[in-house]
Formats: structure tokens, sequence, C-alpha cells
DNA sequence: AGCAGCCTACCACGAATTGGCGATGAGTTT
DNA sequence: AAACTCATCGCCAATTCGTGGTAGGCTGCT
């Protein structure tokens, strides 16, 4: 398994070297300072898995994975910082970072990372866990209980992506007219009282 | 640390009952086959984590979190199934679930899931933590660069909250004739041509 | 047989939205 | 100075939407 490492603070870096080096199924590759030639780089020693700081010179991190994933996606990026920075770590995580680990994070469990994202899968530190689950959480439902049959369902899903009454009732095989009571009737399930209302719930609350 | 066990697997519940009360730093304090008088139940024993398991007689694992959120948000739960069913662990998560292991991950990890979720984290096999990844990642813009000034997302926004022009005229102090060119000119940079599918796209390219 | 819920379909009217066309002034870049 | 972007304001015709009704056929439950 080989493994690229990416950090600026050099006190941190030779630790990871050491952690790396001392792993008897792990092969350090490469470990750099900066992200210059970020992409050569990766290109030429074929990492399993590239440890990424988030805070480091050349390309911010972030806009290092997302380099990393649009031109060598195959290529699984864990990210590490010192911050619990949330807008970074989202920012991290949709650009197509695998994992995220804060440095505190004891030397075993980084291990267990690295080899949890080499082999495809995802690592987060707890508390970064937390923060993806409330994220996760909070588009849910906001304690209504809305219960829509599946025709309502159906065409809620073609109104949420922006067709009109006639185009629906053409899709669904259905007159106008039929559309367009399932569409009051699913305004007033969901208590709204315009298309765009509709959506913005419909989406919201994950009703499709 | 106080833990309750729901599992109708005997052989399972046997097997977690066991990893619990050997464990030093864990106490058993109730273990059922059954979501029969949940709540009563834990708000007798007062666990500090509730381990479920997701297919369980009564109400089921799922119902059984929603419910335990409900009334008792304070309990953190952590589900666990044989099954990498997508939508059940969406659900569960969704409701409130801190934690998501699989029958198959060993005892260790299972005792450290318990110990991040007490304490306020989550805890996620690898491969669930893909998927909750996955519908994190996917959200995000499809490769195109959209570049509204600043003005149009503002209207953009109150597009999405399902304002009318009219609305959206006097909650920013313009014309109507205005907000009608801007909500235009979204439509041209959105590549969009209907209220509809301008609201799904700025949702999901989280340009709001 | 009666009732309830769902899917279907229709009428009608006022209000809202779209799409096309044009215009001005402020500020910035070239 | 010319070109450009941005924000602002305007008109108009065609279409779509929101809301109020009505109503038959179907399924499932009592």
């Amino acid at each position: 398994m080989k493994i690229a490492i990416f950090e600026d603070n050099q006190k941190f870096r030779e630790s990871l070297e050491f952690l790396i080096v001392t792993s008897s199924d792990m092969e350090l590759c490469g470990s750099f300072e900066d992200t210059n030639r970020l992409i050569q780089k990766i290109e030429a020693l074929e990492p399993d898995v590239v440890l990424m700081d988030i805070n480091i010179p050349g390309k911010n991190g972030i806009e290092a994975v997302r380099e990393i994933k649009m031109y060598l996606p195959k290529i699984n990026v864990c990210m590490q910082t010192v911050f619990e920075d949330d807008d970074k770590i989202f920012a991290s995580l949709c650009n197509g970072a695998s994992g995220y680990i804060l440095k505190n994070t004891p030397p075993e469990k980084v291990l267990q990372a690295i080899r949890e994202v080499a082999e495809g899968g995802s690592f987060f530190t707890p508390s970064v866990a937390k923060k993806v689950l409330n994220n996760f959480q909070q588009q849910v439902n906001d304690g209504e209980f809305i219960q829509l049959t599946d025709r309502e369902k159906e065409i809620l899903k073609l109104l949420v992506d922006g067709l009109s009454y006639k185009m629906i009732a053409d899709n669904v095989n259905l007159s106008f007219h039929t559309i367009h009571t399932h569409i009051r009737n699913i305004y007033e399930k969901l208590h709204v009282n315009s298309k765009g209302e509709a959506i913005n719930k419909a989406m919201k609350n994950k009703l499709v």
C-alpha cells in the first residue's frame, strides 16, 4: 500500500513519515511540503492513498483534493487538520475526500483511517462524523408527518424536476386536470400554496 | 456507562451482553428481545447508550429510534444490523441514530463505537460512512461553474424560499420589473426556463 | 349496503409567471 | 472614449398556476 504525504509542518510531516515507514503493510512513496505540481507528482508516484493537510501552501487542501478527484478520481484522499472548521470539513468532503482526521488522532487510528480509505471505505474522526450526521439529519422532517400516496409522490417528483402541469400530464399519461387536482391535494398535505414552496419543502424533507 | 440492548436474535444478544459485562467501563442495565414498552423501559433504566437491532419485533428499529429521539432526545442510539440496506441506514440516521455498525464488526470496534456514541460523537462502519459520504457528495455541482452576482443570489434565495415575484420585490425593496429582469438573467445563467427548474438547480448545486 | 380514501376528470376565473423586446444610469475595463 | 457588466425600470401577449367547485369509478373496510 503506497502512501503520499502533503504536509507543510515539518515536525508533523516527519512523524507521519515515521508512522508510515514503520508500518509493515505501508510504503511511503512521497512526502512534500506544498502542492506544487501536485498532479504530476501523484501521477508519477501512483499512491493508493494521499494524506493531505488542509492548510497547505500552494493550492490549499480543498483545491488540491478537488484537482486530484478531477484528474485522478481513483486516488483516495484523507484530509487532516488541526482545526475543526465546519466549512472546511464540508468543503473537503464535498470535493471528494474519503476521510477526515484531526491531528490529535492517535497513531493507530491514523493507520486505521488510511487502511479504510485505501479499501474504498471512509473514515471520520467521531466529532467530524457527528457534524456530517447533523447535516444529514437537519435536512429532514420538521416533526410533521407527511403521508403522500404513490401517485402524489410521482407527480411531486416531476414537479420538483421543474416540469409544468402540462408536461407532467404528458409524462404520466393523465389529463391536465387530473394533475391539477393531485397537485392541489399535495399542496394541502404539505401546507403550502405555491409551486415554489412545494418544491422547497419536498427537497428539504426528502419527500422525493 | 450504562448500556441497554434491544436485539431479537438470542445468540447475538447474549454475545453482546457478554461483551458489555466483561468490559470494565460499561454496565449492562437491560437486555430485551422486542421493543414493547420501549420508552417506559428506557426511562426506567436510564442507559447512556441504546444498542438497537434494526429488524426487531414490535416496532422496528427505525420507528424505535424515532420514538426514543422524540421522547428522550438525550439518549444516544447505535443501530446494528446484518444487512447493508441503504434505505434503512439512511432512515435510521435521519431519525436520530448516532451510530451504525454491522454485525460482523469485531468486538473491540463495537466497544469503541459504544464509547464514541456515549460521548456524543458518531461512529459508522466504514462502508456505511462511505454511503453517507456519497449522499453528501452527490449533492454538489455537476461541473458547471455558475457565477451569480450578489443581487442575483439574493433574489434566487428568495425564489427558492417559495416567494412570488411581487413578494420578492417587497422583500428587497425593488420594483416588480427589476425582479423580473433579474430572474430572467438567473434563468439564463442556470440554463433553465422555469421557476421549478431554477429552484431545483439552485438547491441541488447549493447555490443558496 | 354504506363509508372512506384514492385516482381520475372536468369547468371557470383571476392572478401569477414566462418570454420577447427595449431602455437608462453607474461603474469598470480596455 | 468606447465597450462592458450590473442593476434598475418598463410594456405586452401567451401561457401557466391557484383556487373554488363537481363527480364517477375503484378498492377496502365495516
